[in-house]
DNA sequence: GCCAACGTTGGC
DNA sequence: GCCAACGTTGGC
């Protein structure tokens, strides 16, 4: 199982907003970048993902789900965007600040340290283990 | 609110 | 196919 991260602005998309969705789940839509494409494509339902605030809040909120692998995105007729949809999991304990992130030596090789700007991005396990560790402190 | 970083577009 | 111009994202 491969472990990601989506990345949302609160005032488009938030956290308590995936999380009243429940089991339905909702579309990661809107996504207009090859790369963040691509990833998405590689992702397998049952595949697990931080949910991300960007911006104002900056910090790792939640666990989501895959619940349905790529398929057209609903919000455009052009073919060529994607997207999966997700469910929320479990909000974590506590959520982790990007500025932990960034004071983990062990993080500073994350996509979101490297590459802030790209918005669905693959976490290995070993980031996702340390970032769960820290969210229980 | 600013601006650096990055991606995309379109003229040549 | 190159690259300048432009638009967007997101950290600060």
């Amino acid at each position: 199982m491969a472990y990601w991260l989506f990345k949302s602005e609160t005032s488009t998309w938030s956290w308590d907003q995936q999380v009243a969705k429940g089991e339905t789940g909702e579309e990661w839509d809107g996504v207009r970048n090859y790369q963040a494409r691509n990833f998405m494509r590689e992702m397998r339902i049952g595949d697990q993902g931080f949910f991300y605030h960007s911006q104002k809040h900056r910090e790792i909120v939640g666990i989501v789900e895959v619940i349905a692998e790529a398929h057209p995105d609903s919000t455009t007729q052009d073919e060529r965007w994607e997207c999966v949809d997700i469910k929320a999991v479990k909000s974590l304990p506590q959520p982790v600040h990007l500025d932990q992130i960034k004071g983990n030596e062990r993080l500073a090789d994350m996509v979101l340290v490297k590459n802030s700007r790209l918005s669905v991005q693959p976490v290995t396990d070993d980031e996702w283990k340390i970032i769960l560790s820290m969210s229980e402190t």
